[in-house]
DNA sequence: CCGATGTCAGTGAGACTGAAATCT
DNA sequence: CAGATTTCAGTCCCACTGACATCG
């Protein structure tokens, strides 16, 4: 009936939401262990994709540059990630993680990313291709509406805290 | 063949994370909209569910208690809760959206969840029931990891700021 | 010289700890 | 009065804006 498949699709709306918050949860659980800011942990989590330009790091986590640097500062003191100057343009400065902080990362999200394939174990190949292209499909639509907002508020601070005109 | 397999799962990891990133951003950008912080924001995501205690959205949200009670002073100064007294236990203060704020969320994600069905609209009724069941699963993996971070880690503040010891 | 990239001061908002107030 | 819940006072970290240095 399509009254059955309405509360379907709601069912993996709800479903989704909570997952969003279970992982929030659980990067904040990560971030009171190894003493690390929301912004910290965003930033090591691009870097295991690939090293970055401090301006690229800044971009992808929504920070401003003289923020992006004391991050950085805060992640090389603690030896986790390291500064390489770009030889090509020595204006940029690649950010990189150390295998130190390779390895914190793998003992943190090691365990809870080991169970994702028994998780889906149960799933026929068809089922794998299909729930990847939703969660493609949906990441592009969230992309978009993202664009779309930020089209629509330009000129404002990312946290809000600066942005109160009072 | 076995590798096709283990590709596909590989890739529902990796689209699981993109996903994630691109959610992490949109939340960034509506709160770049409307001056809220993270924090804000979470509170917000909590109270759509239903009206909480300040306790309770502290523990949600893992702010102290104090750090609450000004996220609620700012949420209810623009309007978007408000505080109630338990009559039964005049101890607990319930906060609760107001029409106002339940109509600012909806204006911002509204145009996102509509998008929902039209995404889904090309599964059949069992890949959706699958897809619900993985998200539910996944979800309570995530919660297992976490609290079992929280016991091997106790004692420690939520973002590190404080727990900075020099 | 001008644009781009990154870093250095100074300011302000928000989260924390600890103590106080209110209610059961 | 002890316990629970929330709020107040004081401190500190972190992000921001704006100016400066360096390089293409």
């Amino acid at each position: 009936v399509a009254d059955d498949r309405q509360t379907l699709i709601a069912a993996v709306g709800r479903a989704t939401q909570a997952y969003q918050r279970a992982t929030d949860g659980f990067d904040d659980e990560v971030g009171r262990a190894l003493a690390l800011n929301p912004s910290d942990l965003r930033c090591l989590d691009w870097l295991t994709e690939r090293p970055m330009t401090a301006g690229e790091l800044g971009a992808a986590t929504g920070l401003s540059g003289a923020a992006t640097t004391t991050l950085v500062d805060r992640l090389e003191q603690r030896g986790y990630v390291r500064r390489v100057r770009d030889t090509a343009d020595r204006r940029k400065v690649l950010v990189e993680l150390t295998p130190d902080g390779t390895r914190m990362i793998g003992q943190l999200y090691g365990p809870l990313a080991a169970e994702g394939p028994s998780l889906l174990s149960r799933f026929t190949d068809t089922d794998l291709a299909l729930m990847r292209d939703f969660l493609v499909g949906a990441t592009d639509v969230v992309d978009r509406h993202r664009t779309r907002l930020r089209n629509s508020s330009e000129g404002r601070t990312r946290l809000g805290r600066a942005a109160i005109r009072t």
